[in-house]
DNA sequence: CCGTTACCTTTACGGCGTTACCGTAACGTC
DNA sequence: GACGTTACGGTAACGCCGTAAAGGTAACGG
C-alpha cells in the first residue's frame, strides 16, 4: 500500500467491530458493481483499493469473489422483494397479482442488470452454485410466486391439466416466460428490440390467458 | 515450450496452409469447451498447449479470446439451425411448427448447455458483443423464427392486436418463453425442478393459446 | 541463390484470485 | 500497569490469465 492507493487513511478496527469491515466491503462492492455496471471490474483488488485495505484482507470476511458477488447481490434482493411485494394490491385477484409480480420483476432486471445477470444467468462453482440457488428458491420472492400460483389454482380459473401439476409447475411457466424477456433485454441490449412495454404486456397477457380455462376472458 | 509442453510435434504449416492451424484451433477449442463443460477452462494457453502451439500464435487467427470463443459457436450454431429446420414437418400448420421449434430449441440448449450460455447469456466487451448479436438475428435460426412468426400471422388465427405488432414483435414473445425455460434449466441444474417435459409442453401449449384469437382451441 | 513473406516462438508486462506467513493494536487477566 | 492472547489487517509471493512487441525460421517467387 502506502503511495497513491487507499483513498481514506483506514484505522483498525475496535475488537468486536470486525463486522464493520465486513460491511464496508459490500458497500464498495455493490457501489463498483452499480457505477461500472460490469461484473469484470468488481475485482477483489479493486475493490480492497476502494475501502482502502488490502486484497488478502477480503478473505477473512467472505470465503472467495463469488460469495462476495452473490453477498452483494442477497443485500440487494431484499430490496427486490420488497419492491415485489409492493406491487400487490388488496383487492386484485390472483391473476391480475401475477401480472403486476411479472411487470416488477422486469422492471428490477432491467434496472438492475448486473445484479439480475448475476443472479440469475450466471455459473459458480459448486458450492456457490449452491448457495445462489438455496438464495433464489428460498428467497422471499420465489415464496411470493408460489403463493400467488398457489392462489391461482384455489381460484379454480387455471386450466385443470394445468392447475394439477402443482405451484411449483404453474410459478415456473411464468417465471420461465419473464425471465426469457428480462434476460434476453438484459444481455443482447444490442438488438433492435420492438417496444419492450409492448412486449411485456403481450407476453403475460399471453401467458396468462394460455393457462386460464378456455370460456375465460 | 520444450519439456512437458507439446503432445504432438507440430510441424509448421506450409506456405499457403496457415488456415489449417485456424481450424485445429477451432477444433480444440470446441473440445475443451464440451469435455470440461466450463467456459473457463478453455483459456488462450489451455488451447495453444492442446494444440501444440504457443499463445501467441492464436492471435493470428483470432483477434481476442472472446472472437475465438464466438467462432466456436458459430460454427456449432449451423448444426443448431440445421436441427431446427429439420423437425419442421411439411404438412404441418405454422402454430405446430412453432411449437416444435420450441421444442427443438430447448433440446439444444440442454444438450450443449456452454454454446448456448455463451451465445445466449453472456456478456462480451463492445465488438465482440455487436458481433455476437448479429450473429443472432443474422443467423438463418432467427430467420427461421422469424419466418414462422410471419406465416402465423398470415395464418390469421392469432388475436389481431398481437399480430398487428409484426413477426418481430410476435417471433419475440414465443422466443422469450421458450428461452426462459431453457436458460432456467441450464443456469440453475440443482433447482428441484419439477418434470422438464411437463413444463416444456404446457409453456408452448400455454403460449401459443394466449396469443391465438379467443374462439380458437 | 537470395530476398521476401507467412508462420510461429521468445520474452515479457500487467493484471487476476488466492495462500502462507507476519506484525500489531486491542482486550481480559493478574 | 505489565502480560499473554487474540482479533485484525498487512507483506510477500505463487501460479494463473490475456495479450503486445519483437525475433527467428522455413518456404516460396525471382
Amino acid at each position: 500500500m502506502r503511495r497513491g492507493a487507499a483513498p481514506t487513511a483506514r484505522p483498525r478496527s475496535r475488537r468486536g467491530e470486525g463486522e464493520r469491515l465486513r460491511e464496508e466491503i459490500l458497500a464498495a462492492a455493490e457501489a463498483l458493481l452499480v457505477e461500472t455496471a460490469s461484473e469484470d471490474a468488481v475485482s477483489i483488488r479493486a475493490v480492497a483499493q476502494a475501502v482502502g485495505v488490502t486484497p488478502p484482507s477480503i478473505y477473512r470476511h467472505f470465503a472467495d469473489k463469488d460469495m462476495l458477488l452473490l453477498e452483494v447481490c442477497r443485500h440487494s434482493f431484499t430490496h427486490f422483494s420488497a419492491a415485489l411485494e409492493n406491487v400487490l394490491e388488496e383487492g386484485a385477484s390472483p391473476a391480475e397479482q401475477m401480472v403486476e409480480l411479472g411487470h416488477a420483476y422486469i422492471r428490477y432486471a432491467r434496472e438492475f442488470p448486473e445484479h439480475y445477470r448475476i443472479m440469475f444467468m450466471a455459473r459458480f462453482e459448486l458450492s456457490a452454485q449452491a448457495y445462489a440457488e438455496e438464495m433464489v428458491s428460498a428467497g422471499s420472492s420465489f415464496n411470493l410466486l408460489m403463493r400467488i400460483a398457489q392462489d391461482l389454482i384455489d381460484s379454480g380459473r387455471l386450466r385443470p391439466e394445468v392447475a394439477a401439476q402443482g405451484p411449483l409447475h404453474v410459478g415456473i411457466l411464468f417465471w420461465s416466460a419473464v425471465h426469457g424477456l428480462a434476460s434476453l433485454l438484459v444481455a443482447k441490449p444490442g438488438l433492435p428490440w420492438p417496444d419492450p412495454a409492448a412486449l411485456e404486456d403481450d407476453l403475460l397477457a399471453g401467458i396468462l390467458r394460455g393457462l386460464l380455462r378456455p370460456e375465460e376472458g
